[in-house]
DNA sequence: CTTACTATATTGCATTACATAATAGTATAT
DNA sequence: ATATACTATTATGTAATGCAATATAGTAAG
């Protein structure tokens, strides 16, 4: 897979997973990578720069067998930079299919 | 428009307006930076690097005012790469769909 | 008990593509 | 002459990802 085909869009795709409900780092990385083969350390930065930014907030919880999980859920202003993002996402691929 | 979305579509984009016919720099950052606001410079990058690449070839045609103009062909190898570029693109964005 | 393996989180360095801005040359119109 | 439109090129910076390494906790195997 171009690797360059993903910058930009691999944050909408994290926002869409937290959309549905709050989920862990490493549940994000695998859900993630069935479709569109990412990389852990690529996911984890994101979600720092989702974090940083406040689109998400964190909360920790214990899991079964490992570390401690630690839960990403999507803020407010999370929710609305994410329906901002899928629009331009949306239009930027109509725009492009014009030329290709 | 979100930058990031462009990165490794633009080149597409290039390859696809070459291959309907032959065009100058100039009239392809005319015509693409209609849909997507790119500049000359990153369009003039995308064409060195296609050049580098074999994929496409020069030759230079007098202009009716301005300097000469330097046109683009797509060589039998940059037809290749565009076909494959252009599948990789259409399942990319099939598969980012599937999560967004 | 120790070794190995899985689950989970984090960080550092390199690469790549695009943005922005500046430079430069030619022809035409005023 | 001067401004303006047309055309091409290059330099510097930023941003997102890839890859690889580190770290920790639990569980299973020997």
């Amino acid at each position: 897979m171009d690797a360059q085909f993903k910058k930009g869009v691999l944050e909408l795709c994290v926002l869409s997973q937290l959309k549905e409900q709050d989920r862990y780092g490493y549940e994000l990385t695998e859900r993630i990578s069935k479709e569109l083969s990412v990389t852990a350390g690529t996911l984890y930065l994101i979600l720092k720069r989702l974090k940083d930014s406040g689109y998400v907030e964190t909360y920790l919880m214990e899991s079964t067998g490992g570390p401690a999980r630690k839960y990403y859920h999507l803020t407010e202003q999370g929710e609305n930079y994410r329906k901002n993002q899928k629009q331009e996402w949306l239009a930027f691929v109509e725009k492009a299919g014009k030329l290709i």
